[in-house]
DNA sequence: AGACATCGTTAGCATAGCTAACGATCCTGC
DNA sequence: GCAGGATCGTTAGCTATGCTAACGATGTCT
């Protein structure tokens, strides 16, 4: 009956994740709001400052959003003076999404204000538990590489 | 300089959790849409069909929302047929809300739903990683817990 | 050259979140 | 017992995010 308790075992733990998700947002957000940013502008941005210039659709693609969603994104972090639309001279369908300095600032304000909320809390755990949960939200982003591979 | 190092880690934990929870709330969602519910309506639901008739007033805070907020959200299940509205004999201020027949099975064709979708993922891993992931799910929700005590 | 494909945008809709303001009800102090 | 304040839920009105459908501009292929 391995199978079966595989099965109970899959369903306890997506419940789990599946609040653990929501309510690790609904915080994250508190915080998120002193970069008077919402979160999907927010990782957007992220994207964009670490993985250079990108196209919208590629944008798109990575933040699992139809591009007049991103559409509207992006003309938000824009006129915040945070990305700037490019060219692209090769392909002129293209659009190039390139962070300032301003957005790059931005962001790296946000991550330290994330890390002061959340060093409270990892503080308190042991360096087996900071291992253990490390090795946790591995395997939770290899789940999520998996189902979307398989959709 | 190891409160240096645990201040890195937790920096870059805090990243891949958050980029964690944004996508696979994603990824359920998608999955969720077979019951016609999106993700703030299906929470809800849950809620009251596992916490018994419920005020409104609890339900958001349960929710961390405003009332009203949670006052549409209901306003939607109920017209689906998934839950009632029902007053207080004792406290005419207050507004019950409970479960329909509909309402619970609705929200067990939903987790049903879940399961299949994460059953795939979750039969790729070995037990290690089951047992892994499992202990990082406990983890997140007391680190969430404690986030939620401090504030 | 013409037909088709791709990219980004616009338009229009639904949902979810918020604050402010309100009516109804409850509780308290006098 | 009643006048004033507190609490509960709702309504109104704003912003943001998500979607599909449709379109114009550009690229590609035959």
């Amino acid at each position: 009956m391995k199978s079966r308790k595989r099965e109970r075992d899959a369903l306890a733990l997506a419940e789990q994740l599946h609040s653990a998700a929501i309510h690790l947002l609904r915080h994250l957000r508190t915080v998120d709001d002193a970069t008077g940013l919402s979160a999907p502008r927010l990782s957007a941005l992220s994207v964009v400052v670490f993985g250079g210039p990108v196209t919208l659709g590629e944008l798109a693609r990575a933040e699992q959003v139809r591009p007049p969603t991103m559409t509207r994104i992006v003309t938000g972090l824009e006129k915040g003076g945070l990305v700037r639309r490019e060219g692209d001279e090769r392909d002129k369908r293209l659009t190039r999404i390139r962070a300032t300095t301003k957005g790059q600032k931005v962001l790296m304000a946000g991550r330290s204000r994330r890390v002061e909320l959340l060093a409270g809390a990892v503080e308190k755990l042991d360096s087996t538990a900071l291992a253990d949960l490390e090795r946790g939200a591995q395997l939770l982003r290899e789940l999520i590489d998996s189902m979307r591979r398989e959709k």
